[in-house]
DNA sequence: GACTATAGTGAACCTTGATTCCGCTTGTCA
DNA sequence: TGACAAGCGGAATCAAGGTTCACTATAGTC
């Protein structure tokens, strides 16, 4: 499921294959605790591995964090995909959604950060998943304007944007702060006038 | 008017003080083209003075930020008083502040990534002058609030989530992005039902 | 005009952290 | 059970960029 970064070759020796699984949970646990900050070092550490193995995998540390980003992307969309089997009130769906993505965000201080603006080149480099989710989206939204559930006029575009900010704010100290409640009155902004 | 560095000691002989302000301007300006990458370096050549002396007037790259940023809250806070004196109906007025404040964040890297959530450290320090801020666009809340045009449950803090959400929005490439049609539906989002 | 406390300068220094490299280990396959 | 290609480890390397410091220049004062 996982991108590899070498093509369709010859498959990894066994070894190998269990090496960058533990690269990807080390590398998953240490971008969510420190962000981007996390060094190469901590992630071999954490994966129980040499630097130089993690380096084998993933040529450079943006690479590594391409993949985490890409992986999270398509967790997210993986969401959407269920929310859209389910049945109930399709505003109140996409709701859910919202809040559980929330939730996850709140514990990835990774994602949180590229979300937040950081780095510009793996936001790119993940478009192709973006553009799944922001699909998959859209159908949800769809849903709730065809119930009259929505505002009209909010895109899925939008909704990317609105949690953009939100984990944008997740990590301020502002006086008075407190995303859940913040994220309730976006979602209420969004129900039709 | 800018907090210096130094107590009320002895005043700064006539070139320190033109090389202060020289200093500032060419930090605000590289600072805004680059964000927080901006070297040190480049600030000093931009404001044509070793960098020796940048270091006289800010101990640390982190003490120049903090200048850089409580002066910009503190310009958001005089428009938001402004604001309070302007007359008219008051959730434009608000509205109007919202569209210029984000104007004002599209011109600078610098700030956008601040309140995109990089550097808590610097975000703790300009506490202060956040709070003016929130003070102030309390009020403008409130009087919006009597007038009736306004959400009843948005408070100080939402817009300020608000901000830093757009902020965050305005650094991505994503696809159908455009940041001042959102701020147009965040604001009318903001109206009463 | 001379004196001195302040201020300016920028090359050198240091730290941090990503990346490389090469000798060693281990799966895999005949 | 060799042989060897694929993989591993981690000390050493390198670059970047913030910060210092020894020296020089100058405003302010008598």
């Amino acid at each position: 499921m996982t991108t590899s970064p070498n093509q369709s070759e010859r498959p990894l020796r066994s070894d190998a294959r269990r090496n960058r699984e533990r690269i990807l949970t080390g590398a998953r646990a240490v971008f969510a605790e420190c962000g981007s900050e996390a060094q190469m070092d901590d992630v071999a550490r954490r994966a129980g591995v040499g630097v130089g193995t993690v380096y084998r995998h993933y040529p450079t540390k943006e690479a590594l964090q391409v993949e985490l980003v890409r992986e999270k992307f398509k967790r997210f969309a993986a969401e959407a995909r269920d929310a859209l089997e389910r049945d109930g009130e399709p505003f109140e769906v996409l709701a859910d959604l919202m809040r559980s993505n929330a939730e996850a965000l709140a514990r990835d201080a990774g994602t949180q950060q590229v979300l937040a603006g950081a780095g510009e080149h793996i936001w790119t480099q993940a478009a192709a998943e973006q553009n799944e989710l922001l699909e998959l989206t859209s159908r949800l939204i769809d849903r709730a304007r065809r119930a009259g559930t929505i505002r009209a006029d909010a895109t899925a575009t939008d909704i990317g944007m609105l949690m953009c900010g939100l984990s944008a704010t997740m990590t301020h100290p502002a006086s008075g702060f407190d995303w859940h409640r913040h994220l309730d009155l976006l979602i209420d902004m969004l129900r039709p006038r």
